[in-house]
DNA sequence: TGACATACTGTGTGATATATAGTATATATA
DNA sequence: TATATATACTATATATCACACAGTATGTCA
């Protein structure tokens, strides 16, 4: 076990991963489907991760969702609400300036 | 109080004080100096937050600590260890890999 | 038929940001 | 010289979330 690198990774994908989830709910899905949306475009979410985390979002009024009965399984379909994106707006501009701040920081760092 | 915001600030905040404290501390620096500072580059953190942060890196060796008792109070200066260093790359790198993803989503949200 | 992918639910744990509270020294100012 | 403010740090308690672990059940293909 290298160090304690799975907890730190686990700490890094605090607060991303509700940016992540706001950002590809700007397109409806359904949590697995997300799943592998997530490791087509380079990350990865687990799904004892996942599907909290959209009950969550849908209870505070982030993203709404739908049940699709019809196409063969049912399927939880989800989607980024008003309100979602005005805290996706919020989450996004506090990434700047975090990004901003490492930025900075980084300039000070030898052979970073 | 707008809809849950301090909630998802806090969140926002974690992993990424982290990173924040790994690059600063590539100037050994003291609890209190390093909030004064992170407030002159442009962000802030609680003293609450800071404190037991800076015992619990130095726990994992990603820092290390000295007393000076020579000028005026006591302080505690922190400073970066090369473990710390291989940690800072790390978490850098996870960084990098999140914003390109967000990047990569952003381009399918209308009038972001 | 049986393995594997699909699609989701539920419980428990650990790490950490922060609220709240407190200690104590140094320095400025009235 | 009293007192407010800045400095510098410690301690306890709480809530949230990522994830480990465990499970249910349907669809599909060899």
């Amino acid at each position: 076990m290298p160090i304690q690198d799975n907890k730190i990774e686990a700490e890094m994908n605090r607060g991303f991963l509700q940016v992540m989830v706001l950002l590809a709910l700007e397109t409806p899905m359904y949590g697995y489907m997300m799943i592998k949306f997530i490791e087509e475009v380079g990350y990865s979410v687990e799904e004892n991760t996942l599907y909290p985390m959209l009950r969550r979002l849908e209870k505070n009024k982030w993203i709404s969702s739908r049940w699709d009965e019809e196409h063969g399984r049912p399927k939880k379909y989800y989607e980024i609400t008003e309100e979602g994106k005005l805290i996706r707006k919020k989450v996004l501009a506090i990434r700047q300036i975090q990004n901003r701040v490492i930025t900075k920081l980084f300039k000070g760092v030898k052979n970073g």
